[in-house]
Parts: C-alpha cells; structure tokens; sequence
DNA sequence: GTAGGGTTAG
C-alpha cells in the first residue's frame, strides 16, 4: 500500500517491536567444557581452576591457549586475567616460551583499542629481554595505527630494520597501514616502493591509503595500475576503490570499477554489495541503491544503516523508515547506528512520538552513554519543541561536547529564543565552526545584521576560518546593508581564501551585488554556473546564463560558454550544448571541445565525439600532442584505463618525440603547461612565483643541473629553458592557485628530468606543500624535502 | 600474523 500520510509507514506491530526488543545478551552463559568454546571469563576461570588442578599448569602450550582465549575474548578484564597468568608463568619459568603469550597479549589489546596498554606490554617485553619476532610487529603496528601513536611507529619501523624484518610482506603490509592511516601517505608509498614481494594486500593497503587521506583520485588511479600489473584484486580491494568513488561523487567511475568487478569474477559479498550502495547513493542515484539493496540476499544491520543514513542525510526520511520496519521485519535487531538514523528522522519529522520510542530504546539498551546517540536527542527534543525534555538529556550526559553545546544553541534559535542562545554562545567550554555559523545565521535571521558583521570580525580575529555556510550569511547581512566596498571585500575574501562557491554562496552573492547595486563580476558567474552544472540545476544554470546579459550587462567569456557546455553536456543536452558553441561569438578552444567530447562520451554519443575529436585535432596540432590531451581528458573523466593506454603510447612512440607536458586540475578545470609555456592568462603571476621559487630554492641549496637541457644553447639559455620546464611551470601555478595545506598535483606525460626532481624536493620543503608528480613512470611524492623515489626512478 | 562498510550540530 503506498501510504501518503506519514504514520502508516511505519507499521504500529513494528514500532511495538522497536519499543520492546533488547539487544541479544553478549553473555551466552551456556557451560562448555572446553577452552575454545568458553564464551566468558566466569567460565574462562573456572576452566582454569581445573586446569590447575590437574597440574597441567605448567605447560607452556597450555598457558598459550588460556592466554589466547582470553585474548579472543576480547574485554579489558580477560586481558588483565590474561595478564596475571602469564605473570605467574614467568615467575615460574624465566621467560621461556613466553613470546608467543606477549604476542598474544598485545594483539589482544590491539583488538579492543588500547594501544598503549598493548605498547607498554611491548616495552616491558623489551625490559626483560625477551626479543619480538615477525608475529610481534603486525600486531604493535596495528596498536600504533589504532590510537595514531606516529612518533611510535616510527621507532617500531627503526627496530623492523635494525632487527633484519624489512623483507617480511606481512611486517611491511602492517607499515604501509600504519603510515597511511596516520596521515604519512608520503612514508607507506615509501614503503611500497621498497618492497621486493607484493601481495593484494599491499595495494589495498596503499589503495585505502590514499583514500583515507582525501586522494581519492590517487587511489582509484592505483587500483588500475594493480590491475594492469596484473594483480588480482579482492573483495577488500573493491570496497576500498568503491568508496574512493564514493568520495569522489564520481558515479560513472563507480560504475567501471563495477563493471571490472563482475569482469574479474570477483565474488560480490554483502560488504561490497554495501559500499556500492552508499556510492549509488552518494551520487545520487537512489533508484539504483534502492534496486540493489533490494536483491540483496543477505541484508545485514551495516547496509541498512547504510542506506538508511544515506536517505536521512537527503532528507527522504520517509523510505528511512521504510528500510527501518524492513530491519525490524527481518528480525535485525537495530544498534546504535540504525538508532542515531532513526533519532534523525523523527527529529525531521517533528514526531515526539517515533522520538520517545528511540529514546526508550536507547535507555533500555543503554546506549546513552554513546555521545553522538545524546547529542541527536537533544536536537530531537529541541526540535519536537520539547525544550526540558532535551535539557534533561544533556544534563545527563557525562561528557557535553561541542555538538551538544551547538543543538541546545540551535534548540533556543529555533524557539525564537535569541538571548539564552547568545548566552550560551558566550558561556561554552569549548566553540567550533559550527557555533559562530549558528549564532551569525540567527543573528542575520533577526536583522541584526551589523552585529552578525562585528560577529564574524571577532571570528576573524581568533583565527577560525569561515567557511562556505558563514560567508552565505554575511553575504546575506552585506546585501542587505548595502555596503558596496564590504561586498567587494567579501567577494575577494572568498576568492582569496579557496572557499568553494555551492548554488547558494553564489545565489547570495549575485543577489548581494544585485542589492549593492553594482555589477557582479564575470567570476562569480562562473562560481554560479559551475554549481550548477555540478548539481545538474540545467534550469536555474540557463536562466543564470541568460541574465548575465539580460539583467546584468555582462558579457559572457568563453570560461562562461565552457561552463554551459559543460552544464549542458552532463545533463545530455548535447544537440544544445553543440548549438551554444557554434554560435559563441569567439573561436571555441580545446576546453570546450573537451567537455563536449567527455558529454559525448558519458553520453555515448559516437558521431558527435568523432566531430568533437576532429575539431580538437585540429586545434592541437599546433600546440603539444593530442594524446597528451586526450590523457588529460580521460583522467579528468576517471577513464583510467585510457590514460593508461595513452600513457602506453606514448612511452612507445618514444619519450623525446613529444614535447614535454604538464597538468595541474584547480578548481575542477585542467590547466596545461608546456615547456616556456607563456600561453597561459595568469602568466604574469607564474612568472613571478618562479623568480621568488628560484630565490627560495637557490638559498636552500639548488643549484641547476643543465645536463638536463638538450639544446645547443649557450649557458644562460639553458638554464633559462631548464627554469621553465613544464612541471615547474605547473608547480608554480598550483602554488599560487591553491590553498596552503592542499598538495599541488601535477601530472606529466614525461618521465620528470632530475633538476625539477631536486627543485621539486626543495620547494616542498621551503613552502610546506606536499607535491605529487605522477610522470609516465612513475609517481613522486615530495614531502618535506624528500621524494617518495629515494631519488631512484 | 597484514587490508575493508554505517555516526550527531549550521
């Protein structure tokens, strides 16, 4: 029955169920006479007792296995049981046998978290001069990993060295995992490279890696490198590259990475049937999520929270519910994830009701403890309009965070409530971005707009970055004031500070220029049509388009028609978008015949590709190689294969016989540099940060190496020519383009000469950017002074 | 012995 009101959703025999269910009992207290089926330490103990008593105390394998039982068990107090048997062992053996029960010990407390119970296990292993072996390092590393101990792990990967572990696949698949997940991406790559045996292991880890560490591009690139190397990926491998696309929002990326999966055989289990789910959704695509949820076979509690707190962030709460009374139908018993989901919507919905069920639920199974589980309470409560009710649960709550500060501020905003908000503003322990986003917005809601103004100078003063949610609201307060010379301040403060430009920034910023009076500028149409055309607003983008003449006596440039080629080609409209080009008053260039062709190819449009081809032949037979342009075309449409092939190409056709090219994507946009490029509009720019990159480099220690320039020049020529190679010219570029903290990424069709290499080193040393080269070899990971190569590529 | 999914506030 398709129900229209909102309470037949969810059926009154499941909410019963959600009402009384308990989360099944960890403790199955059924008595087992041996060490491997004991379930608890109670029973654990008792097992002991016995074994004591038939002296079979002393044996060595014995002890192991109570240790490893207890390991297995995995609480805190079996470790400390654990703990004190292998005490009374050594006390009675000297050590002897005793490293296998240390490494037990550590795994274990690895397994539930407490690195540096299992550290200190480790050291005081040390002390008694017991060595580790090969067992011991997987485990310290994962310790390390858990509770980000960097400084740690290093010293562990020394000891690796000095101890002679470095050819252990398992030892150094444990390193590449911990490098990554603690941020040294730079330092697993390093890892990897080392490597003489590599295992799926190995690239999952580095492939995972990189996702983790927001190169999500970097890792799907990987993952077809390893195919094409012919490593076999697994069902791990997947789940990692599909969330990578995910991250990506890339659904045609995901869709090839599906596609090799069912090419390769791989067996789809539920865990990848669950990351593609959330990729689907991710990117939009619910109907094929929902399809694919549907003929899951085997659902469990993760891909229904999975696909539950996907429709709760797009606000579709109602088939939420829809997959919550399926959960409940199918006798999943619901955790604290599928709760926090469920908390949500009823939040949304405003129902106090489905609200107190939560809540019974949540006390009866005692997740109140969890922090985010409160947190969603009280901003359930505030928004159900039950102000004492959300009180009392963040009075309750042990520990308040941030997010708890931030909904009973929000919950008073919402009850119109602006001085008790203000106060606790003032009155929180601790603030974050979120708060002054909160307290700024509500002050613009009350048209107080020169206070949200002072607000977000204070903002400025204690050094909290705004982000794209604050600069809506004092774009909004700007408009509103009509402050011209604050209008154009915020417009190049955006500008200055990266701040991505979604539909609404931009919509309140044409609309803040159009109440300031004076003409927005050509840029922030491009921020407006560039939204667009990423959210696929075809409608709103043409009308846009259309009013930049119109109503602002703008007119467009050919950066503009670039964004409705590429707005129109994405949505489909390719017969249009082909239209625009024809009759744009300049001569369309390789950007747009490029989007027209990526349209083309999403779309499968063959013969409008083929003219789209031919037209950027045309165009680059006077510039560098089309198949460096067409590798740079399909990298930026994820075709990594292709660019593989292209790259293949190239590297047979022979490297010197293409000139060489670098690339470097800013802002969704490929820029392109040859070598003494001077093409480029912000030329000016470049050059100066060359001379200042020159400067910097030189008094670091650079000195250029001109066996790099094969012309018959004279000295000053070459090292001239050797100073504006193409990737410095693109490093340059990125560094003035790019925020301080994102790594600049370039990639070159050719293998990089080793003066960039060393000048590449030193400026990711004296300007503090991590810089990734990726050449047709290889990539280079400069970091500090240092490359990913060790100098060898 | 090594790698993988779902988490609140504007």
């Amino acid at each position: 029955m398709a129900a229209t009101s909102l309470s037949p959703v969810i059926t009154s025999q499941a909410l019963k169920d959600l009402t009384n269910q308990t989360l099944p009992k960890t403790n199955d207290s059924s008595p087992t006479g041996s060490l491997k089926d004991c379930r608890n330490l109670t029973e654990l103990r008792k097992l002991h007792c016995q074994i004591a008593k038939q002296g079979l105390i002393h044996r060595p394998s014995t002890v192991a296995k109570l240790i490893s039982t207890c390991t297995a068990l995995g609480t805190f107090e079996s470790l400390v049981y654990a703990k004190n048997i292998l005490n009374q062992f050594r006390y009675d053996n000297q050590n002897d046998g005793t490293l296998f029960m240390y490494n037990s010990l550590i795994r274990g407390y690895s397994s539930i978290g407490l690195g540096k119970e299992a550290i200190r296990v480790y050291l005081e292993m040390l002390s008694l001069g017991i060595s580790p072996d090969k067992y011991t390092f997987p485990y310290l590393l994962s310790a390390c990993t858990k509770i980000s101990a960097t400084a740690e792990g290093f010293q562990v990967h020394g000891s690796v060295i000095k101890m002679g572990f470095q050819g252990d696949m398992f030892i150094l698949n444990s390193l590449i995992h911990f490098y990554a997940d603690c941020g040294e991406i730079v330092m697993g790559q390093k890892v990897f490279d080392e490597m003489i045996d590599r295992n799926v292991v190995s690239w999952t880890s580095l492939i995972c890696g990189y996702a983790r560490s927001g190169l999500a591009k970097e890792a799907v690139e990987l993952f077809f490198e390893m195919v094409e190397e012919g490593t076999r990926p697994n069902s791990v491998t997947m789940v990692c590259v599909i969330s990578a696309c995910a991250k990506l929002r890339d659904l045609e990326l995901g869709e090839r990475v599906r596609g090799y999966i069912s090419s390769l055989g791989v067996k789809v289990n539920t865990l990848m049937v669950n990351s593609l789910v959330d990729m689907y959704m991710k990117c939009g695509a619910f109907d094929t999520a929902k399809r694919l949820f549907d003929e899951c076979e085997q659902k469990n509690l993760v891909v229904c929270n999975t696909i539950m707190s996907n429709y709760v962030h797009s606000g579709m709460v109602r088939e939420a519910l829809c997959i919550l009374e399926e959960m409940l139908r199918q006798r999943l018993v619901p955790d604290r994830v599928s709760i926090l989901s469920t908390i949500s919507v009823s939040a949304q919905l405003g129902s106090i009701f489905l609200g107190k069920c939560c809540h019974a639920y949540v006390l009866r199974n005692g997740l109140e403890g969890w922090d985010s589980i409160s947190n969603a309470l009280i901003d359930m409560y505030m928004k159900c309009g039950k102000q004492e009710v959300a009180f009392a649960v963040f009075h309750r709550m042990a520990n308040k965070t941030v997010v708890s500060w931030n909904s009973v501020m929000a919950g008073y905003i919402r009850n119109g409530d602006l001085s008790s908000a203000w106060e606790v503003f003032n009155n929180m322990p601790e603030s974050d971005l979120v708060s002054w986003n909160t307290i700024i917005s509500a002050l613009v809601q009350e048209s107080m707009f020169e206070q949200a103004i002072e607000l977000f100078r204070t903002m400025q003063n204690k050094g909290i970055k705004a982000d794209r949610v604050t600069m809506v609201s004092i774009a909004s307060a700007c408009g509103y004031l009509g402050a011209l010379h604050l209008a154009k301040w915020i417009h190049a403060y955006i500008k200055m500070n990266k701040i991505p430009c979604d539909i609404r920034l931009s919509t309140a910023l044409v609309d803040m220029f159009a109440r300031c009076g004076v003409k927005p500028d050509g840029v922030v149409f491009v921020g407006l049509l560039t939204a667009c055309s990423h959210g696929g607003l075809v409608e709103q983008g043409r009308d846009i388009f259309k009013s930049m003449t119109s109503v602002h006596k703008i007119s467009p440039q050919i950066v503009h028609y670039g964004c409705m080629v590429d707005l129109l080609g994405r949505a489909g409209f390719l017969e249009e978008a082909l239209d625009l080009i024809k009759l744009m008053p300049m001569e369309p260039n390789d950007v747009i015949w490029g989007s027209l062709l990526a349209a083309c190819r999403m779309h499968r449009n063959i013969d409008m590709a083929g003219y789209a081809t031919e037209r950027m032949k045309e165009l680059a037979s006077d510039r560098t190689g089309i198949q460096v342009l067409l590798s740079n075309i399909y990298a930026s449409a994820g075709k990594w294969t292709d660019v593989a092939k292209v790259r293949r190409q190239l590297k047979e056709k022979g490297a010197r016989k293409v000139p060489g090219s670098s690339s470097i994507e800013v802002n969704g946009q490929i820029h392109e540099f040859t070598s003494g490029d001077e093409s480029h509009p912000e030329m000016m720019h470049i050059a100066a940060m060359l001379d200042e990159m020159h400067c910097r480099v030189e008094a670091a220690g650079h000195a250029p190496d001109l066996s790099n320039v094969l012309l018959n020049v004279d000295e000053e020529e070459k090292e001239y020519v050797l100073s504006r190679h193409s990737e410095k010219l693109a490093i340059a570029f990125g560094l003035i383009s790019t925020d301080q903290g994102t790594s600049i990424r370039v990639v070159k069709n050719l293998r990089i000469c080793s003066d960039c290499h060393s000048f590449a080193k030193l400026v990711s040393k004296t300007y503090n950017r991590e810089i990734i080269v990726r050449d047709n070899n290889r990539f280079h990971f400069f970091q500090r002074g240092f490359c990913s190569c060790n100098d060898y590529w």
